[in-house]
DNA sequence: ATTCATAATTATGAATTCAAAATACTGTTT
DNA sequence: AAACAGTATTTTGAATTCATAATTATGAAT
């Protein structure tokens, strides 16, 4: 009904962002089909630029195209959780070790004040989501590989369609926080192996958590 | 002018492959503009499933679009190059790690018999690449991680793009199948981390040769 | 000749229209 | 009541149309 703002990006991009938001929420649950008429006019546009949106979901994973038979938000069962984790520990582990070799002291300074808001933050379980987030993501900045950065930010949203979808439960928090402490440590010694290992852990104890 | 024939797969996914050979064979060269229309008439076909294929493509990094002016071919640098191979390595390693681990006796079988192959083509420059390819993708398979396998299609992709974008040259054939060797050694071995370690060694000595 | 303003052209982004396939519905037969 | 055939509706996929932004061309002024 309502018009989309004026888009600084592309309506298609606006509109697959929407959608992405409300797939994580489960608004459109796994499996289920995607009603483009029914969204479009929700939305106010037609289905050219909808269709487009799902076409770049569908590159991302998080949409199925069957064959003249429309778009289904995809279902990741155990492997695929499992599977998708162990990348993101593989690619984020691998992204420590490159931090440890070339961050400046400037950007090792900035991820150990990032962990001191953490530390702060320990109260707040929202917040140390939020801020937990906020340092893995200047982590893999830093690491300064823009095609892992892609591949990282389209397997966090591949793991969000799970029901279990918190990269960091909440019982861990202090346990999360002592892994990243370690993990620091090794970074700021620049020891390679070691923040390589670290993140490992810190992945292997979430998943675990994560059932 | 002439159409397409009867798609098994959507139109937008044909499409994407034309474009994709196109842009591999440099006939769509890094940094050019895209002529829709064009392109288009050349498919006989409308701009509406050639938009949707230039989203995906541009989803997996193979285009850019910039608002109001349509789709170009990434243009990939050295440290792209170099980024897209990093990851590569990566993953494949880990892949064969993995392999290490849970390939059943026949599918290593069947990797060592691809490598015989691969000894008995070493004359043929062609088919050793072709063979080595199956060789890697075979790997990949057996490692059973469907979101590492598109990941690493997609970043083949990339590096194709690259004028220097063979991952073997063909200065290394012999070097490249002793490599291989000592690869499939590991695995039967069913030796975790010199699997690992020998792609490793296979991508770093690739890397070199492209220079 | 060069710069600037304006008009004409072209290309993009998005809505609309259309054809064909898939699905749902209806009524008949057993 | 269940199964089926045939029809109607819905939905997809793709072509066409349309509005607007960007580019190019034109011409006036310096």
């Amino acid at each position: 009904m309502s018009a989309l703002s004026l888009a600084p990006r592309a309506l298609y991009e606006e509109v697959a962002e929407l959608l992405r938001q409300r797939i994580f929420a489960r608004e459109l649950a796994p499996g289920s089909w995607i009603d483009e008429m029914r969204l479009a006019e929700e939305y106010g546009i037609s289905r050219t630029p909808l269709r487009e949106a799902l076409k770049v979901l569908a590159t991302e994973g998080l949409v199925t195209m069957k064959m003249r038979r429309g778009a289904y938000v995809t279902e990741v069962n155990d492997k695929d959780q499992h599977d998708v984790y162990h990348l993101l520990s593989l690619l984020e582990s691998d992204a420590a070790g490159v931090v440890a070799v070339q961050a400046s002291d400037a950007e090792l300074a900035e991820l150990n004040s990032i962990h001191q808001e953490l530390v702060a933050a320990v109260v707040n379980t929202d917040k140390f989501f939020a801020i937990n987030e906020r340092f893995h993501m200047r982590l893999l900045e830093i690491a300064n590989n823009r095609w892992r950065d892609q591949m990282v930010a389209d397997l966090r949203k591949v793991m969000k369609l799970n029901r279990h979808n918190s990269l960091l439960k909440s019982g861990r928090i202090e346990e999360s926080l002592r892994e990243h402490q370690a993990l620091l440590d090794a970074l700021l010694a620049r020891d390679v192996s070691a923040s390589v290992a670290r993140m490992q852990a810190h992945f292997a104890n979430g998943l675990e958590a994560a059932g």
